[in-house]
DNA sequence: CACTCTATTGACACTTTTTCAATAACGCCA
DNA sequence: TGGCGTTATTGAAAAAGTGTCAATAGAGTG
């Protein structure tokens, strides 16, 4: 399926970093990490396992380099945050979120998988983007006007993004009875309704 | 240090896979699946690299029952629930979870790390870990009393588990100024605030 | 239409996993 | 107590996967 043409393909060192990674990815989304090995990879990429090796050293760099994609994707094609009232563009940030991940299933999915099972540099990867998308929820979005930032009320942020990682993955593998308005009025609900519950937090 | 006595060590098939299942969840603390290479593995236990696979087929499969065993573990470990009042008895659960994840953190970490990167077995493994620490705490601690089981509610009290994880994970790598008193509460008072959140779960 | 530049290959060295016929520990019975 | 059979255990060798590098051949250029 992939080379019926002759014996070489030559592309730019652009397009095949480009079409490795892509494919990288891709493959990543239906196996783990420690499966995706160069073999498997230069043989869909219908490529010699050297190739690989020149545009990525090993395979370690090379699993790097494809979580590094899948994070720079997430944080690129998430819209940023607009204006308007805190509760209003924490839904828009959360609405951005799930399409993001309902469009980009396979990406994602990679991106989660590999940074909970790998080594250090993945999962600050992996941080270093849900940062970036808590930075706008959190910060951008909602503090100031919500959520007061304390020791505790970060934890319980932390909390809330994992949840809401959870909700979106299972949601968006069996949605179930459940709207997609429905799931982004709880998740963006939730917040509020957990920061109240920190001690010494509660307002009026 | 293994192995003083003369060549070989002839044990009992249950007691062979004792040991070697022991050391591997032990090792698997310090360090992450696919660095637990049969190599080391025959080596810390003093045996040969094929008796290993006399008794699990092959690497995946030792993984797998390594896994499995963590797991098991951790149900084992996990005190059951007692009775009293529903609120009670949930943050008694989360508390024995809590002192689990404590007393065992290199372990725990292991579990969590091994279970989210690996393949589809090791995911369900821990799912029904999961589930089995979510069925103490949700159906028989809190439900009935507190919550009505919906699809709706399903996925907020998975969220809710993730979000447990999560803070415990990060509370016991930090605890900041945040008591183990305060954080228990924050987590047995979130299920309910979480509830309802839940459109037309809001009772009274 | 050569010619050059460099993307790409393939064969080889090395490490780790897997197989399996041969070996020897342990319990049993005389 | 000592031979004997069962089977837990080994070790060597095949297979699979990772990494290296000099040789090869596309594709644009003058």
């Amino acid at each position: 399926m992939t080379q019926t043409t002759s014996h070489r393909t030559r592309l730019s060192p652009e397009q095949r970093r480009e079409q490795l990674l892509d494919l990288g990815v891709r493959l990543l989304a239906t196996r783990s990490l420690d499966e995706l090995s160069i073999d498997l990879l230069a043989e869909e990429a219908g490529i010699s396992r050297g190739l690989l090796y020149h545009y990525f050293g090993n395979k370690h760099d090379f699993h790097e380099a494809v979580v590094r994609r899948a994070a720079d994707d997430l944080i690129e094609k998430t819209a940023p945050p607009v204006d308007g009232e805190p509760m209003a563009r924490l839904l828009t940030s959360l609405a951005a979120y799930l399409d993001y991940v309902v469009d980009n299933h396979e990406g994602y999915l990679s991106l989660v998988k590999a940074a909970a099972g790998g080594n250090e540099t993945l999962r600050e990867i992996y941080e270093e983007a849900r940062s970036s998308l808590n930075g706008r929820i959190f910060r951008e979005d909602a503090q100031g006007t919500i959520i007061p930032e304390t020791p505790a009320t970060r934890l319980v942020v932390r909390g809330w993004s994992a949840m809401v990682e959870e909700l979106v993955l299972s949601w968006v593998a069996d949605p179930g009875p459940v709207t997609r308005e429905e799931l982004l009025e709880v998740m963006a609900a939730s917040l509020p309704a957990l920061v109240e519950v920190v001690p010494g937090q509660r307002p009026a």
